[in-house]
Parts: C-alpha cells; sequence; structure tokens
DNA sequence: GGGTGCATTGACAACGTTGTCATCTTGGAG
DNA sequence: CTCCAAGATGACAACGTTGTCAATGCACCC
C-alpha cells in the first residue's frame, strides 16, 4: 500500500540543510520579522532545493483551524446555480488558500446532517447555498455550534452571520414591469421552489409589479413549479389551457422558462409572436434555447464568492466588515420577449 | 477570532470517563478485536455522551495519510460533463469517508499546476476527468511522484495506473450506422475538442460506421469543434452552407448538438423534417431541447464513481482489482432524429 | 504450586507543525 | 571595559491521534 510518494522534506530537513532550528524555519515561513536577512535567505534557500511544503495537517492540528471551510448545498440537480456558486466559492478559496469540502445534500436536508459534517470535518465555518441558509433550525444550530456561517440566499438576516442577497423582489418587480410596457395584459407567472426564499420574493415582485402598473393580480395566473425544467413545461401547459391565453409567462427561473417554451411549442404556439416567455437567472440555458431567453441576470458566482470572502475574512480575525451585502439584477434583453400580437420578429 | 464551536470532547474526555487508557479508546474505535466486551460497551457509551468525533487532522497526521483524494478537471464551463462526474466522484468519497478537494483547472492545465495542488494538499490519491488523464506529461509525473491515480477517459492505459474508459469509438460506429440505416445519405459530423481523447474516438467511429455501410468519408462534412454550444452552432451553419445540405448532424456531444438545432432553426430549417440532429452523452441539455436529442447515453456519475471507488480501494490496499475497465453506452432515442424528408414526425 | 500462554490493557513515543520561554548575541551607553 | 536592552535563536512542550512494546491478569496444565 503506497500512500502517495517520495519522502516529503519536513521542517526538520530544511532546519538541517539551513543548519538553524526548526523554530526559525518555522519564522520565516510564517513571516515572522525576528529573523536576521542572512538567515531568512538561507533557509528559503533552503526550501526551495529540498521542495518543502508545510504539512497542511500538522499545521491546523497545532493552530487548531483546519483551514478547510465547507461548502453546504441541496439538490445538485438544479446545475447551473449550484455550478456557478462553487465557482464563486472556489475562487474565494483558491485566493486565500483554504481547502474546500463539499456537502451536496439530497432533498430534505436534516439539522444532524448538517450538524454531523461540521463536526466530522471540522471545518473552520461553513457557506450555505439557498435554500438551506433560509433555514431557521439550521441557522440556529450554527449559533449554538458557534460556526461561523455564510449565507447565499435571500431569507433570514441572522445577527452574527453573513449574508449575501440579491434583491429579488426588485428585480422581479422591475422584469414584471418591462413585460407589462410593451402591451401584456395576460401575464402569467410560474412560481419555484417553495422552500426558496427567492421563489417567494420574486412573487411578491410580480405582484408589486402589477400593481404598480395598475392591475390586479388573478390567482388562476399563478401556477406552482418546483425550478426545474420539467415543472416550468407543466405549469406552463396548464397556464396555457386556459381560455384567454396569457400572451406572456413570466417564470421563477431559466429552467422553468425553457420547460415554458417546449410548452408552448408543443402546442404549436410560436415564441414570441403567441406567446413571450421570460426568465430568471441568466444560466447558461437561458442563451441555448430557440429563441433566446430574455431574463434578470443575478451575479450568482460574484455573490457565492463574496459570502465565503467574508467568512474567511472573518475567520482571519476581521472585525470591521459588514455583515449583510445586497445585489442589484440586472435585465437581459433577447429574442423570447416582443409585443404581445406582434408581426414575425 | 473564534475558530468555531463548543470545545470538543477528545480522546483524553472519552478515556476518562470510561475509566480506561486513551488507547484502548482508540481501539474500541478502530474495531481492533482484542477489547473485552465489557470495556468497549463503556467507552462507547462514554464516546456517545460526550459527542465525541476523532480530530481528523491528528488520525491523519499520525498514520500518514490525509484521508482525501482530490478531483482534478479542466475548463468547468463543460457544465454536464464535470457535474456529473462530480457526483459520482463524491458518491464514492461519501461512501468511503473520505473528503474530496476540488482542482478546477483553468483552460490550460501545466504539470507544475497539478504537482503543486499534490504537495500542498497533500491528497492520498488523485481522480482525474477528460482530458487530463490523456495527458502524458501528467501521468508520468504521477508516476515518478509515486501518487495513485485513476483517471476517466478514453485515453492511456497505462500500467500500475487505474482507468475507467467509455467505448467511445464502437458508440459513434453504433450511432452512426443507426443514423444511416435510417437513409441518410450525406451525414455532417461536428468534432469535439481536440485535446480530449474522446473527440478522436468518436470521430474515428464516425469514420468506422460509414465504412461499415460502404460510404466514403467526405472531409468537408468534418467540421472542427470545441464541445461548446456555441462551437457547434458555428460548425453547423457552416455545415449547413454547402451546396446539398447534409440531411443529418452528428456532433461530438449534446452541447454542440443543441448548438446545431439553433443554427437549423436560425436558417428556417425544422428539426427533424429538414434536419437530423443527434448528440453524445446524455446530458441534461438533451431532453431540454426543442425537439428532443437522439443521444449516446455515457454512464458518466458511474464511470466517476468506479474510478473513485478503484482508487480508494487500491489506496486502502486492496490488490486484486482489475486496472482497466470499460464502459459501454446506450443510444436513446427522441424526436431529433427521423428519416431524411420524412412527414412531418 | 508454579509455569505457560493468551487475552486484555496501558505507558510512551511519534507524526510535523507552532507557541512559550529561555538563552545567546550584538551594539551602544556610561 | 562593563553592563543592559533589544535582537536573534533554540529547546521543549503541545496539538490529538495511533503504533510499539511491555505489563498485567487469568485460565489452564502438569
Amino acid at each position: 500500500m503506497t500512500t502517495g510518494g517520495v519522502a516529503r522534506a519536513t521542517i526538520h530537513d530544511v532546519a538541517a540543510r539551513a543548519e538553524v532550528s526548526i523554530k526559525t524555519v518555522s519564522r520565516v515561513l510564517n513571516k515572522e520579522p525576528t529573523v536576521r536577512n542572512s538567515t531568512r535567505d538561507r533557509v528559503l534557500e533552503a526550501a526551495r532545493v529540498l521542495n518543502y511544503e508545510p504539512h497542511p495537517l500538522a499545521r491546523g492540528l497545532k493552530g487548531r483551524r483546519t483551514h478547510s471551510i465547507g461548502l453546504v448545498y441541496e439538490n445538485p440537480r438544479e446545475f447551473s446555480y449550484v455550478q456557478k456558486a462553487l465557482e464563486g466559492v472556489f475562487d474565494a478559496c483558491r485566493s486565500r488558500s483554504l481547502s474546500l469540502l463539499l456537502r451536496p445534500c439530497p432533498e430534505q436536508v436534516t439539522v444532524d446532517d448538517v450538524r454531523q459534517f461540521i463536526r466530522q470535518t471540522r471545518v473552520d465555518g461553513a457557506v450555505f447555498l439557498a435554500p438551506l441558509g433560509d433555514r431557521a433550525d439550521i441557522v440556529e444550530m450554527l449559533v449554538e455550534m458557534e460556526t461561523p456561517m455564510a449565507q447565499v440566499s435571500p431569507g433570514l438576516k441572522a445577527a452574527g452571520t453573513i449574508s449575501v442577497n440579491p434583491r429579488d423582489r426588485r428585480a422581479s418587480a422591475q422584469l414584471t414591469e418591462h413585460v407589462l410596457s410593451l402591451g401584456h395584459r395576460r401575464v402569467g407567472f410560474i412560481e419555484g421552489d417553495p422552500r426558496h426564499g427567492s421563489s417567494h420574493e420574486r412573487l411578491r415582485g410580480f405582484l408589486a409589479g402589477l400593481c404598480k402598473a395598475g392591475r390586479l393580480p388573478d390567482k388562476r395566473l399563478i401556477a406552482p413549479g418546483r425550478f426545474t425544467f420539467d415543472s416550468g413545461k407543466e405549469a406552463a401547459r396548464k397556464l396555457l389551457g386556459m381560455k384567454p391565453r396569457p400572451t406572456a409567462i413570466i417564470a421563477g427561473n431559466d429552467d422553468m422558462a425553457a420547460g415554458a417554451i417546449v410548452a408552448a411549442r408543443e402546442l404549436g404556439l410560436r415564441v414570441p409572436q403567441d406567446l413571450s416567455v421570460v426568465g430568471f437567472d441568466d444560466s447558461p440555458v437561458a442563451s441555448h434555447t430557440w429563441p433566446p431567453l430574455t431574463t434578470m441576470r443575478q451575479p450568482i458566482s460574484e455573490m457565492a464568492s463574496v459570502a465565503a470572502i467574508c467568512l474567511i475574512d472573518r475567520l482571519a480575525g476581521a472585525q470591521d466588515q459588514p455583515e449583510h451585502r445586497d445585489f442589484d439584477c440586472e435585465i437581459v434583453l433577447r429574442e423570447s420577449l416582443a409585443a404581445p400580437g406582434a408581426p414575425t420578429a
């Protein structure tokens, strides 16, 4: 059983080669100031020659830190969101040289699940992706365990925790207003997974947008979904089966919007001439549908990265950072949206 | 600076509570047989009461193993492939209680990049996703460092390393034959990223399929791509601009096939009536296009999982496992493929 | 009754770092 | 020339676990 590799140099080897004590080597590598320049050079040279890399386990054991944070998320099937967030968190960890331990969870995450993860891995802190950051029981447990956390989701802004929030409601209202401004009078809405705070925020934004335009919401034009392609397709079918058909559908995310486009196509409807469809997130699928989707771009990687960096800096002792940060979304206009009954786009 | 949490119980606490030595606690937890039952029960009870979890760093430091493996991959933009593979590797790690450290790499990975990753993290072994497993320089370096590795890609089968290979060529030939059997005479092919072994294998399979059907390949019907949606769209445009248009296009993966569908649509062609399009992989996008894609299903998660499990078991000392395993693909028939000039599907 | 052998247990070192504290230099002031 | 403070360095313990080896207890045999 090989456990990997030629024996690596330890701090002792470096010390021997530089003819100093291990403590001095430690000092040099940790950039402590009280080392004579000539000594420092000798040590650095020895380390270089020996290809020395400090052993992360030893360092962590002594320092009572694992130098790793966890990323906890649910339902990895929502590819675009998780993947993008992962990218952001990953970049953050890399820039601060921490390790990242993943904890994808099945549909229903229990508090014990998360607790066990933290206990076993001893991560120094953890980032939670929506909808986990929205769960009071999890947040409470973390506070109790004194585990620093950061959440990426529009939900709770608990004191002492870090949160990064998209301005979902505002964005949704803005999107709705834009659709209405084109002349659409019957606009359907497909809700996201109810366990996500974003779903509610986006629905509220939709209602606010209607309201601001002086329109009364029609309950029958609001269909439940679960953020998946299939749920979007099904919801769109339902909406398109109504007597006066909606001329536009706003979906709670891009995957559902893509589903809505396919549903329309199956009914022989043209997009956007017969039906406009808009999404949310600007995930890759938004530019891969035909026609490509008008959508609200969320800076997911950036938000996730900011969350992770705040967490890491707090772990490193930073005090003066903001606990909660809001991010704006930006509308991306593409061909899936047009005025109702428009001539061939 | 809190580093997370109420002081955790150590082995000493458990030993004190159970009134035994720490070594006995260690024995019980590592399931060594030479412990009296009554003692074992006392220890387990104490561990339970104290919520004891062994410290992974201490365990690893002593045992000279980090109990973690790395997953190295390039170009995370290819969502479906990486995401699915990640799922598989993750499951494997979870089932064997190892940690997984990720190493996404930018476009051009250098050997030093990978070397540094292994040196710094001291992972016990690493899984490489295509096209990294195809690179001789990387494999060579790993052999030299005596780092156990497993690769998921159709490339090299170096002795002493573990590899898990899709039967790309056979699958591609099979797919090609099926397309030809429907009566298509001019069939275009979009190549994948040339740095991936799969790209070449799939092209060879295409040529073999043509050959077997007694057809001569036409170079102009083979267009280069890079596995991305955009490259597929562009390649399809080129192919569709030819004088007698191809009646079918086989793309090296689903993303490019999705691009080809959009290209066709932009030219006013109907799929599959005017043009059949088939993909490769059966990634999520394959069932989200309109019409949904006929494709070759690759068991990506499963392959990745098998690779990781082989690696982990070898790290644990298993000797008698096969080094190389081949996986078959399976054709998935959907609406994007039909006989040429077929009536409305 | 005294070995013999096995089952059970514990004391101690070691893994590779960093923190604590003591020791040794060095340079300048008196 | 002596003394002192500051600068530079090292010896040693500690982090929490597992491996080595020795010690203990007990049953069994002659």
